[in-house]
DNA sequence: AATATACGCAACTATTTGGTTTCGCAATTT
DNA sequence: AAATTGCGAAACCAAATAGTTGCGTATATT
């Protein structure tokens, strides 16, 4: 039972899940609802997302309310982070080469 | 076989793979010198990262070599930029309520 | 030419995963 | 009080996954 952001976000009904809660909370039948399977299959899938801390649950009365954790998606930026750092650095090698070309056309 | 991004990097062996390769190209030897797995399971690992194309090989004589393709890692970053826009919001909405009240000091 | 090395691929296995069905409990509604 | 609704949890199942073992092939070394 691995139970790890990266995991988490793996399967496209949890991504489509994060992206409906993110904006505003909703209960697991009204998450079903978006989808064509069962309450029961979307609860695990809840399950999931409570248990990495991806999203957060709120009682009202017989229903659960469930939002996205947004501090916890910050995770993911910040492992992305170390990669971004290679990107940027690639575009500034390619900018060093073409102002390199410019100075050496005047 | 689902074969994208997200998938890819839900394993933990993937995600470290990427960073060794992510700064050098390396072999699949190499790279299975620093886990305590076979060849062939790395193996098994970089075709799924070659066919999701977040790496690239290179053959050399009877060596191949793997790298990343720090392109395709921005995929990810796209699909974050929905949720920074999320938190930055966030952000900007805790800093009016701090000079709100920095005013009210006044 | 014979052997060794680097590798991918296919077959097989144990485990995990996403899903369904069935149940039980607590909060509403009637 | 009885029926309904919203939900989680457990048992079960099929498919996918990570790993192993055993090949075959191409390049390099002797």
């Amino acid at each position: 039972m691995r139970r790890d952001i990266f995991q988490a976000i793996a399967d496209p009904t949890r991504r489509a899940i994060i992206a409906l809660i993110a904006l505003q909370a909703m209960t697991p039948n009204a998450i079903a609802e978006n989808f064509n399977t069962s309450r029961q299959a979307i609860s695990k899938h809840l399950r999931i997302l409570t248990e990495c801390e991806l999203v957060k649950q709120e009682q009202q009365g017989r229903e659960i309310y469930y939002s996205l954790e947004i501090e916890k998606m910050k995770e993911i930026d910040k492992w992305l982070e170390q990669y971004r750092k290679i990107w940027k650095n690639q575009f500034n090698q390619l900018d060093e080469v073409l102002t390199k070309l410019k100075t050496q056309k005047k």
